[in-house]
RNA sequence: GGGCGGUUAGCUCAACUGGUAGAGCAUUCGGUUUACACCCGAAAGGUCAUAGGUUCGAAACCUGUACCGCCCACCA
């Protein structure tokens, strides 16, 4: 260890030191062929356009901290990172870049921009797998995919030509949620919806050959009036009895449409009468199926009014609206306009309005893959953590629609099937050169790419080699543990799990554990428009980055947000800096010559008190630790060694074992070795940093065993009888501070005992009490003095004294007393009242009650005690 | 309209399978004890949102209510 380091915790140096040297050692490098059990994480691939956000950082450190501690148990661990090609995201970032430059990607053609976007994805891609080195995920880096890269786009192919050979991907018109801006189809998922003031617009649609007749409709978006194929309104409705078949003349077009019945109208909305455009709506298309409506598309893929539209042709949607009501309203169709608040569905991406349109798109037929995915989360066979994100899931699965996986994009998977003039379509593993069926060689590509999602719904196995039966997918198919955030569950987690099912007969992984958000001080989501956005690389340079792993770890219980702010980060920086400043303490007692103990070799010497007691708390600690991470609760493990290392290490044990430090030093270097293999998984730089500078066994802490429960570390009577001694010094120092005795004062202590195993106790522990509590003599009498000059209180079981003539004051010392008696007799009350009610007696567990029955001995003998000492004053 | 989650000390959160609540920060008091003032010691602070129910016993289980958050949904 250097010897030169600083009284506070420089992360900095120590966090750039080790991870190329833990990379070049191939540590974190899986092996196929290993005898050995396997643990395998995919890490959901980031985008290829991003830099680390504050959820990749959560995300990294909870699957860091599970993969790094399986690795140190021995098992064959492989967490493989890589990149999306993120369709959209990404061709808009380029396609950003070209604008810039005064250009389009059309001016640049399909190949040129392809080749631009590759360009970039070279220069900028890496950017955030470097940062991922930088936060310490022991990632195997030498199986790193990208979704696009040759392998994956081959099992994209095969699942794509396997599907359509099992008639699970079609072609087909429908309505899709189309995006103006992006120019493309978009999925239900990527449309968010958002509450937005609107206008209500009521209008009378005249009734043919009736001139007083009307019928009176509410909509708002009356440019789609244009699109209109019929008014439908509710069979229960009495209002339109007998009109069911009438004629109406749409008003501004003229055409004739009818009046139909149909139970998907709402008679308590509007005026009951529902406007039906089954081209610009879901609701209306579905109508229209049902009634063999026209489908009339009047606005076009650019949002603007189509050649249906008639004199409103050109005219962009919104442009078009105005008008459209100018003129309902100059020609007496508009009867009033009110607000309403409705849910206006914008694209995800670029918050433009979302066009419903008919559109011939390609679709995955979803029903028959999502069966089995819902039984294996039924049957267990994959497992949320926390377990109620499985509703979230099965909601969706069970309510779940065909799959719109085309886009009308460049950047991506191109679609593959040709088209023929002959009408054939041609779906193929290889690129057709002839029509199978006219032998035609004049075949045209699909001009579309896939949803990103439908190439990263392959990840599981399309990263380990698939469809090839390789090594890889023998030893690391199904995964572990998939850790992810609620928010893409839908996305991403629900179709792994139907094409994993469907092509590898078996679930992607064990586990889906299920991580919180990320959000800022206040628990408000961190979004760029707010401004509160959290860079983490900024904050792992302020606090060190081992200190916000385990602030993330320690606050991020499953599924449970958390607020970062300075203070919570404070703490555990300053807890870094402690266990720095432990190893620093302990490098100072560390020779050339020593060398790390095993537990055997210490069990075989004669240890002080403190030393067999510091090893059962490590012991506990550690299965403490074990329990919790074997439930993935990294809260529950970090809370333990925290406590642990602060509390019970350094404010007990260090400060005992200054007073025989040569005779303590093997236990406090295997102690100490122990906790910095404890926290490792957590905080991977500071533990090599001080494993390296202390007595170890092995070249890296990445590769030592993770600390396993020794059952002969138990030691209840170590543990009891350090409890006893603890007890009396903090007895003793809450008189002294209650007392207001001077610090640099020493107090003669007196305990009342006669019993052979306490004095024995007491000589054992004589030096530890003089030391942490100031005291300059024990005496162990028959009984207390009883006078009035000195502070009571009972420890370990007996009554103590402390003469204080000339500091005490008396009334002071009674009230302390009473209200410390008062305590006592309060939770006596309530277990006395338990006891004597005798249904509690017969039907509590006898553990419980024999439980409660020693307690209350023990009270009563404390209460009596402390009565004593305050009969003094009387 | 459905579904999920939350409501515990001033703040941020814990409390494993029911046995009258813990930590960090903040607060108060005392400390230049040679690992650490990013520290040490001591203390104060909670009718666990609310009303019922189950139980010998409820922060925990059930039901209702209030408020907050999130997700889903074809309210024109």
């Amino acid at each position: 260890m250097k010897a030169d380091f600083s009284k506070t915790y420089n992360p900095g140096e120590v966090e750039s030191r080790w991870y190329g040297w833990w990379e070049s050692q191939g540590y974190f490098r899986a092996d196929a062929n290993s005898t050995k059990p396997a643990f395998a994480i995919v890490m959901p691939p980031p985008n290829v356009t991003g830099s680390l956000h504050i959820g990749h950082m959560l995300n990294n450190t909870v699957q860091d901290a599970i993969i790094r501690r399986k690795r140190m148990q021995g098992f064959n661990t492989l967490w493989l990172p890589g990149m999306d090609h993120a369709g959209i995201a990404t061709q808009w970032v380029v396609e950003r870049e070209l604008r810039k430059e005064g250009k389009t990607r059309q001016e640049l053609g399909r190949e040129e921009f392809v080749k631009r976007v590759w360009k970039w994805k070279e220069e900028y891609g890496g950017n955030i797998l470097r940062q991922i080195r930088r936060i310490g995920s022991s990632c195997d880096w030498s199986r790193e995919r990208f979704t696009l890269d040759e392998g994956l786009s081959r099992a994209v192919r095969e699942v794509f030509v396997r599907l359509y050979e099992e008639n699970l991907i079609y072609r087909s018109k429908r309505l899709i949620n189309w995006c103006p801006r992006c120019m493309s189809a978009i999925s239900d998922l990527e449309v968010k919806y958002k509450s937005s003031d609107s206008k209500l617009y009521h209008v009378r649609y005249p009734v043919k050959d009736k001139p007083d007749e009307f019928i009176e409709v509410a909509t708002t978006r009356p440019e789609t009036m244009l699109g209109d194929t019929a008014v439908a309104v509710n069979p229960e409705d009495v209002r339109y009895r007998g009109r069911i078949g009438q004629q109406i003349i749409l008003p501004l077009v003229g055409r004739e449409i009818p009046l139909i019945e149909d139970s998907a109208v709402d008679l308590k909305f509007g005026t009951g009468a529902v406007k039906v455009t089954p081209a610009h709506d879901l609701a209306d298309f579905e109508i229209g199926q049902r009634h063999h409506l026209a489908q009339i598309s009047v606005i076009g893929e650019d949002a603007t009014i189509t050649a249906e539209g008639g004199v409103y042709r050109g005219l962009d949607r919104f442009a078009a609206r105005k008008k459209i009501v100018e003129d309902l309203e100059a020609q007496g169709f508009l009867v009033k306009v009110e607000t309403l608040k409705n849910n206006i569905g914008e694209c995800e991406r670029c918050s433009t309005s979302v066009e419903p349109l008919l559109s011939t798109q390609w679709f995955v037929k979803i029903q028959s893959l999502a069966d089995p995915a819902i039984d294996a989360v039924e049957t267990g066979r994959t497992e949320f953590v926390p377990s109620n994100w499985s509703k979230t899931y099965f909601e969706w699965m069970r309510n779940i629609r065909d799959w719109c996986i085309s886009r009308q994009l460049w950047w991506g998977h191109r679609i593959p099937a040709w088209y023929c003039s002959c009408g054939e379509i041609i779906v193929a593993r290889v690129d057709p050169v002839q029509c199978s069926k006219c032998g035609s060689s004049e075949l045209r590509q699909d001009q579309d790419v896939l949803d990103t999602w439908f190439s990263s719904g392959l990840w599981p196995f399309s990263t380990l080699g698939w469809p090839d039966q390789t090594a890889d997918l023998k030893a690391f198919y199904p995964g572990s543990v998939l850790v992810t955030a609620y928010d893409i569950i839908f996305f991403w987690v629900a179709r792994m799990m139907m094409l994993g099912l469907k092509f590898m007969n078996d679930v992607p992984f064990r586990a889906v554990y299920i991580t919180g958000m990320i959000r800022d001080a206040e628990k408000q989501k961190m979004s760029k428009s707010k401004g509160n956005v959290v860079d983490p690389l900024e904050i792992c340079d302020k606090f060190g980055t081992d200190a916000v792993r385990f602030a993330f770890a320690r606050m991020g219980a499953p599924g449970t947000d958390i607020a970062v702010s300075d203070s919570l980060l404070d703490s555990y920086r300053f807890f870094a800096t402690k266990i720095w400043n432990a190893g620093r303490f302990i490098s100072q007692h560390v020779a050339a010559s020593d060398r790390l103990p095993s537990i055997e070799e210490l069990r075989n010497t004669n240890l002080a008190l403190v030393d067999r007691w510091i090893l059962a708390r490590l012991a506990r600690a550690t299965q403490e630790v074990r329990a919790s991470m074997e439930q993935y609760n990294l809260h529950e493990a970090t809370r333990t060694i925290y406590r642990f290392f602060w509390d019970e290490f350094c404010s007990w044990y260090l400060e005992m074992t200054k007073l025989h430090p040569e005779q303590s030093k093997a236990t406090l270097l295997y102690v100490f070795e122990s906790a910095l293999r404890l926290l490792h998984p957590f905080m991977p730089f500071i533990t090599e940093e001080l494993w390296q500078g202390i007595p170890h066994t092995g070249e890296s802490i990445v590769i030592a065993p993770y600390p396993e429960l020794e059952s002969h570390a138990d030691d209840e009577k170590a543990e009891l009888h350090a409890e006893m001694v603890q007890d009396l010094i903090t007895k003793v120092r809450n008189i002294r501070a209650e007392m207001n005795v001077d610090a640099k004062q020493t107090v003669k202590l007196r305990i009342a005992s006669t019993d052979a195993g306490l004095a024995a106790l007491i000589d054992e522990a004589k030096n530890y009490i003089h030391r942490l509590a100031s005291v300059e003599s024990i005496e162990l009498v028959a009984a207390l003095s009883g006078d009035r000059l000195s502070a009571q209180a009972v420890a370990a079981g007996c009554s103590i004294e402390i003469p204080l003539a000339g500091v005490i004051d008396p009334a002071a010392e009674r009230s302390r007393l009473a209200k410390a008696r008062e305590k006592l007799i309060q939770e006596v009350a309530g277990i006395q009242n338990q006891l004597s009610n005798p249904d509690f007696v017969s039907r509590a567990p006898s553990e419980v009650v024999d439980e409660k029955k020693r307690r209350q001995v023990e009270l009563q003998d404390q209460i009596e005690k402390l009565s004593a000492g305050i009969d003094r004053f009387d």
